[in-house]
DNA sequence: AGCTACGCTTTTTTT
DNA sequence: AAGCGTAGCT
């Protein structure tokens, strides 16, 4: 009896085969996470290979820290010398330690989308590029497309040839990598084309790290684009025991470089590569599982593969259509309430959209009903404006050659420093060579500060004190005192009263991710350092922070739900034009449609019990309202497998009466839209999203739900109560909130939750 | 010289 | 619905 007879065979087979490439094509919820954990296990225990030899790449820090989890609880010992990271952390590490080999400094700065598009915005001023003409954006994503495939700013310009756009752009590419190096900056893509470059070009730094890395396993293959293959046949170049996962009906990234081909590919670099399928899903029922297939069948030019199960049937697939967005929000909201009034918990359920947007309607229904949710993604937490100023005085001490950084803060909060001063010194550095805040430190040899100069000279002198106290104090202290010494809070109410409130929880939560990180340093011996901190915080996504104990609905992107899995899955707004986007629909690449296909694909998939679809008939998109049919993907799924509620029609038809029976609780939305303009009570009807538009402020600030408050419960702290699905524990706490008490339930078998009473329907007992 | 109010474009997805 | 750039104001 050993941990490998779990598995079938497939999976024993592809966990077996250690040596020599393998292509393991896994399909949605077939276990390929248990294969490369037993994997790693294997190698360690029944090959002998030293823990220090194996390198395991995965899409998310979230999904590294899992693995090396899971792999932990399989060995029990040395997991923690593999190296599991994602690929841009990876490329840090190598980097921090080598890149002055390619002339940077070894402490460079990490650029993010608001970074790249601030110093490009500088690049068209510098080289006369009319940004009406050629958007920012756009420009960016032409030069990251250059850098995934690998493309120098000179080849560029070759490839241009007499083409007068193009040229432009090769002016604008090569200018960008000279400002980033002048900043000593990389952005994303550079973290991995820099690493390329790096070992190609150093055969001792490849020797070295093709020796450490003797097995290398990539997951999520089929998302990696061409700059990744490269890098990882690099790696494995010398001993070739390279294991890639994928599965070709996720591939979701096109749009950032993410290249198919690399699993096709793959047999054609390494011809002696092994293939396992791994066909079986253990996730979904019968039901979710045909659907899905069902959908991605319209694929042309997909390796063929036919998932099963032997989970049984299920329940069928819900399919509900709403007037407009407010009433499908509302009906998820309810839904899940009724669910976990049935002893589902919050956390059972996860809602998935196709654009961030559209989190905003299930945000305001699900705060008016009391129904604890997580939103991820949307805004990442380091891009918010407070978080990128306080980090911005963080780069500032720690390395003032981060220009951009400088040029953020040097007049945040008001220092009377204004745009004329600024460019002024940027001209004079650009002329002398030398960084923003070099030469604002010696503002008398800038022509034509005059005024401005002891202006400048505090600022300096307030940077250098800091200098001085990060030398002294622990990054905590620091952070106090940056915000105490520049009084940014107090900046921030003057600014906008209305979301200091929030904005200062943010500086406060990362303050204790910054005494977090402080701590984590400590636990490993490490000594705790601005820059290491700054690093951390640049490479984190917003998927990092789910946390699975925590009883929370999830909100996401389909794009974010990418190996996740959820007894309840909404699937919302599922509208043509909304998803397949209008983009895909009206544009003339059939791939792109395919690629929003695999979306939806990965979005069924990601349901283990119960499914259901929602769309809108009408929805409000950047200000105006839209009328959208039902999304083809729908179309696409069986009739037989949908349950479509119970007015029978409508589904396919034509739209039914606005609001709906089974959930006529009238609640949040009628109490907003009651003060706007005159409108009647009741659910919202369909003329009126068409004649006026709907008073958002209104909505939110007027539709709090009262729910019910019982005065009194039937059972107080210390008291044995009864849950209809945690069954059996002891009440720790009970708090009075806002609307509903708080209960602290310790279950024996599920541990410690929190809940509101009107939800749990505890029943003490004994 | 710096600040503020108004009008204009915009994202589909993210390490 | 919100952020950015421009022009006009202090």
């Amino acid at each position: 009896m050993s941990i490998y007879d779990t598995l079938n065979e497939p999976q024993r087979e592809a966990v077996f085969h250690t040596d020599g490439p393998l292509l393991i094509l896994a399909g949605a919820g077939s276990g390929k996470t248990r294969v490369l954990t037993h994997r790693i296990a294997y190698l360690i225990e029944e090959r002998g290979v030293n823990p220090w030899n194996i390198l395991a790449i995965t899409f998310t820090n979230k999904a590294a820290g899992e693995m090396r989890q899971r792999v932990d609880s399989l060995v029990g010992f040395g997991s923690e010398s593999i190296w599991v990271s994602t690929f841009h952390s990876m490329c840090v590490r190598i980097l921090r330690r080598f890149i002055d080999r390619l002339g940077y400094e070894n402490r460079f700065t990490i650029y993010d989308t608001d970074d790249q598009k601030t110093l490009m915005k500088e690049v068209c001023r510098k080289v006369d590029i009319d940004t009406k003409q050629f958007k920012e954006r756009m420009l960016l994503s032409v030069i990251s497309s250059a850098k995934n495939e690998l493309i120098s700013p000179e080849e560029f310009e070759l490839n241009a040839g007499g083409d007068f756009g193009q040229k432009k752009i090769a002016r604008a590419y090569r200018e960008y990598e000279a400002q980033l190096k002048a900043n000593n900056a990389l952005d994303f893509d550079d973290l991995l084309v820099k690493t390329v470059h790096l070992l190609s070009t150093q055969p001792d730094v490849l020797e070295n790290y093709q020796e450490r890395f003797r097995y290398i396993m990539v997951d999520e293959y089929q998302d990696t684009n061409t700059v990744q293959f490269k890098l990882v046949s690099l790696l494995a170049g010398k001993y070739r025991n390279l294991c890639v996962v994928g599965d070709d009906d996720q591939s979701i990234y096109k749009f950032r470089g993410a290249n198919i081909r690399n699993i096709l590919d793959f047999e054609k670099e390494f011809p002696d590569a092994e293939v396992i399928k791994l066909e079986q899903n253990y996730r979904s029922t019968e039901n979710i599982l045909n659907a899905a297939n069902s959908v991605i069948r319209n694929n042309l030019g997909r390796k063929d593969k036919t998932l099963w199960t032997d989970n049984g049937e299920g329940e069928k697939i819900s399919l509900r259509q709403f007037d407009n967005g407010y009433e499908e929000a509302e009906f998820i909201a309810e839904d899940i309430r009724k669910g976990v009034r049935e002893g589902a918990a919050y956390n059972d359920n996860a809602v998935l959209y196709r654009t961030n947007a559209q989190s905003r309607l299930f945000e305001e229904k699900f705060v008016a009903m009391n129904i604890p949710y997580k939103i991820v993604g949307g805004v990442n937490f380091y891009a918010r404006r407070e978080i990128k100023d306080i980090l911005a005085y963080l780069k500032t001490v720690d390395n003032g050659q981060d220009d951009l950084a400088v040029r953020r803060i040097i007049n945040v909060p008001k220092r009377g420093i204004g745009l004329t001063t600024v460019n002024r010194i940027q001209e004079s550095a650009d002329m002398r060579g030398i960084s923003f805040y070099e030469a604002l430190t010696a503002p008398d040899l800038i022509p034509g500060v005059g005024r401005s100069a002891s202006k400048l000279d505090s600022f300096a002198a307030l940077i250098e004190y800091f200098r001085g106290q990060s030398e002294k104090e622990s990054l905590t202290d620091l952070l106090n005192e940056i915000i105490e010494q520049t009084g940014y809070i107090q900046s921030l109410e003057g600014d906008d009263p209305e979301d200091t409130a929030a904005r200062i929880q943010n500086i406060d939560e990362l303050i204790s991710k910054a005494a977090a990180y402080e701590e984590d340093c400590e636990d490993r011996g490490e000594q705790a350092s601005l820059s290491g901190f700054l690093e951390e915080v640049a490479l984190v996504a917003d998927i990092d922070s789910l946390d699975e104990e925590q009883d929370y609905v999830v909100l996401m992107t389909l794009h974010s739900a990418k190996g996740l899995e959820f007894p309840h899955v909404y699937l919302a707004g599922m509208e043509d034009g909304l998803f397949p986007s209008y983009m895909t629909i009206t544009g003339d690449d059939p791939e792109e449609l395919e690629e929003e296909r695999r979306l939806c694909y990965v979005g069924i998939t990601r349901a283990e019990k119960k499914l259901t679809l929602t769309s809108a008939r009408s929805r409000m998109i950047r200000g105006d309202v839209q009328y959208n049919k039902l999304s083809r993907f729908v179309k696409e799924i069986p009739r037989d497998l949908l349950d479509m509620g119970n007015s029978g029609r409508g589904a396919f038809g034509r739209r039914r009466d606005s609001g709906s029976s089974e959930f006529s609780d009238s609640s949040g939305f009628s109490a907003g839209s009651e003060k706007s303009a005159g409108s009647s009570a009741g659910s919202l009807s369909y003329n009126k999203l068409v004649s006026g538009r709907q008073p958002f402020s209104a909505l939110q600030k007027g539709s709090q739900l009262r729910a019910e408050k019982t005065d009194k419960l039937a059972y107080q702290a210390g008291d044995r109560v009864r849950h209809v699905k945690f069954g059996e524990g002891t009440v720790l706490e009970i708090r009075e909130g806002g609307r509903d008490f708080e209960v602290t339930v310790d279950f024996d078998n599920a541990g410690v939750r929190k809940m509101f009473a009107m939800f749990a329907k505890l029943v003490k007992i004994s």
